[in-house]
DNA sequence: TCTCAACAGTGTATGACGTAAACATAATCC
DNA sequence: GGATTATGTTTACGTCATACACTGTTGAGA
């Protein structure tokens, strides 16, 4: 029932009794992220269910939402490895223990930290611009949040249990494409191929929103992830890799996915424009036929 | 030079000459994950440079690939969580301090051991199938890598150093379509397309892979998963996924990406081609418009 | 052949981490 | 006003990465 005070339901006696060992137990508890399937029933519970009003006791002093900003304050200042339950605590002025009054574990702490940090997706753009201006719409607002927040890339997606936000984002995305007269499973299908295209394809731009909020320029990022590419120059084993960082103008200065066009480099944007193009593309071709 | 001893160069003096807070250097180094651009080329150098042959002293019980070889069995039988030095070094009948022998700490062992766990690309299908064929042959690779190695995915893979498997890869998939007559710029494009859409819509399977090696039926995921989703139906903040989880085959038995069609439910697999499809379509008129 | 610097692996210690257990304190109910 | 129940702190434990000092081994140069 969820009426039952949700700071401290057997902790995670549930996984013990599950017969984790300890050393699984310990190691997923200490990565922040577990895969169990049971687990994660558990953990989405802790998402939805509402906090247990005590009536007797002494008053609160902070709210679940308070610990959640302060864990996204801490996660942003730093990343994912900084959300220490310390630093938490110490960001709120509190003790590390007096967490676990408003969450059993850290984990949940977490999972309630991500779904929060998601945000609300954006509104649409217009009535009806059509649905390849909705999906581009979208797709640079996800974008745009995980840059905001690398630290959220940090966790894979799909395997933390879906809270509020992470399902408002896909109904989002649903909306854009809701008057195609696609069917459910298509619709499914495309919300699958654009998030997928989305998410695979930002980790470059969400691997530099991480350096230059640590204070390294694009310049120097940009140069450490070249340096590293160039050793396929030369090399026998890669010539297909070296002729194209080759043609490239002169030095290389930015990664893969970032190659220079006729010695004028391209922003990472319009490369992940090109792709959001050539997805939607297909999905329109699909449409065509159907 | 690359003649120095490998296994005790500074260790991570050079960290702390970047004037890195402890906090930051300690919580990089547990996660195993750095995302510093100096620490990049650091790491990378380490990927690439060959150990040193010391002339004097006893011999070395092991070689690095023997450490990365542990380190990947111990990775594979639990997850990145449970690749800890310790268990590492007791897989090889050693004590933890013996690895840095090896290797400086632990970051450049889990870089070397996820180069080494990538593996070789696959080989090219038949001698002129067709780019379309080629692409579908890498990606059905890459996606069984990392259903296989489940870990791999749990880092961000641009932002990590550039092994030489990793650069096979892109190699690799670089000659499926290099007799397209694509600009070299176009070339690295269409990579970043297909890997992002590999690398992003994977999340799914792979999460149930990581589930499954732990002993988990994909009937006991897919109903875990599917339970959290339930919480949109009836929820009128999620009108279009309520009435597209409620057109399913009744109960819920897959997630977000694995909709049921007209009662019969659909593998992953065919969900991933469906998308993999469109994007090639994509491309393919790209290149028809060219 | 002997010597010793260079190296390999170990033992021990440190500080950060998540969190269990016991506690003092405060708010409510009877 | 005591009993009850919840809150936040204190203390303690086990695990982690890893610094440092140590023992023991090897081969190059004397």
């Amino acid at each position: 029932m969820a009426g039952r005070p949700a700071a401290k339901p057997r902790k995670n006696g549930g996984a013990k009794a599950l017969k984790q060992t300890k050393a699984e137990s310990l190691s997923a508890a200490s990565s922040g992220v577990a895969f169990d399937s049971a687990d994660i029933a558990r953990r989405s519970e802790l998402l939805w269910e509402a906090p247990a009003k005590p009536t007797r006791g002494p008053k609160a002093a902070l709210t679940r939402d308070d610990v959640v900003a302060a864990a996204i304050r801490v996660a942003d200042a730093g990343d994912l490895a900084a959300l220490t339950m310390h630093a938490v605590a110490s960001e709120l002025g509190f003790t590390p223990m007096a967490l676990y009054r408003y969450f059993p574990n850290k984990e949940a702490l977490v999972d309630a930290a991500v779904d929060a940090a998601l945000g609300s997706p954006p509104a649409r753009p217009g009535p009806h611009e059509g649905w390849r201006a909705e999906i581009r719409h979208w797709s640079y607002a996800k974008r745009a949040m995980l840059c905001a927040r690398p630290w959220l890339a940090e966790l894979p997606f799909v395997a933390a249990p879906h809270g509020p936000n992470w399902l408002s984002w896909h109904e989002a995305f649903l909306r854009t494409i809701a008057h195609t007269g696609l069917s459910p499973e298509d619709l499914m299908d495309v919300l699958s191929v654009v998030q997928g295209y989305v998410h695979g394809s930002s980790d470059t731009i969400i691997s530099l929103a991480r350096a230059t909020s640590r204070g390294i320029t694009p310049e120097q990022w940009a140069a450490a992830v070249g340096a590293d590419l160039c050793r396929a120059i030369n090399d026998p084993r890669y010539p297909m890799l070296s002729g194209i960082l080759a043609s490239s103008s002169g030095g290389i200065t930015e990664t893969s996915s970032l190659p220079t066009k006729h010695g004028k480099p391209r922003t990472m944007d319009e490369c992940f424009d090109w792709g959001l193009e050539r997805v939607m593309d297909g999905i329109a071709l699909y449409m065509e036929r159907k």
